[in-house]
DNA sequence: TTAAGATGCGTTATAACTTAACGTTCTGAT
DNA sequence: ATCAGAACGTTAAGTTATAACGCATCTTAA
């Protein structure tokens, strides 16, 4: 990985922090193309990932979109909570429901390797609105 | 809902049953086009939309495919076992799971409306091989 | 230090997925 | 039979993602 790949990767995850909801691909390329007009999309899915191998950065399956790691450390299985009306995302972690589910897919000889956990719903601020 | 929206769907569903493996929206419609080439993505779409509505066809969030529902009552929420190898995947359900997911989530107020549970990994048969 | 090989980057182009918009056709109620 | 509303087909375009390729940069060994 060179100098300017992790350079890359850096600005990108600013631009996921300061943003907080999740972001398209194509949206984070328009924040970074105020700086640099001539990067193109290869550039930013590959930074995303670099990041989101390492965890820095979740991709929500269900919305084609992104959105920063919110806890330290990043070696985990998230669940994302997704509020369809203000579109925050809250992140939660169960080493236990994880290890449920794999029993339950284990069952019947699945070897798990990566879990989407994603819940489709109304936070409690819309949600009393 | 007319008869031919009725037929579309049900032509779409054998297609989908037939096909003992996730499909794109555009495979699907690679296989109707056969009997009628001028079908455009928005009818197959359309149907998916009211078959996903039912519960009779699940849509794998983190492959933009869908798959015919392998159980008899469609009125939950699927843990989806995912095979990266061959394709396959195998549909569990439970509600004891499910409960515990929309607790971890509900603590902070969250109200879950849908479950997007996918688990990408290897199934028995490819794992062994 | 420099040449060879490997890795990764930027760029162009295109593929894959999804939906907006609109006019037409069908359906069901009056 | 006629009208209103829902659903359909069609065109077109928007959004998301990646293949391919040549150039730049880094690495290693002589």
């Amino acid at each position: 990985m060179s100098k300017r790949g992790k350079q890359m990767q850096t600005e990108l995850l600013s631009v996921l922090r300061s943003h907080h909801a999740p972001m398209s691909a194509y949206e984070m390329l328009g924040c970074l193309r105020e700086e640099n007009p001539r990067l193109a999309p290869p550039t930013v899915y590959r930074a995303l990932a670099a990041l989101t191998d390492r965890g820095s950065v979740h991709r929500l399956e269900s919305l084609n979109a992104f959105i920063a790691c919110q806890r330290d450390r990043h070696d985990h299985a998230s669940i994302l909570s997704i509020c369809d009306d203000c579109g925050g995302v809250e992140e939660n972690i169960s080493t236990e429901l994880l290890k449920k589910l794999s029993s339950i897919a284990g069952k019947s000889g699945f070897a798990p390797a990566r879990h989407v956990i994603e819940i489709h719903g109304h936070c409690a601020s819309c949600e009393s609105a």
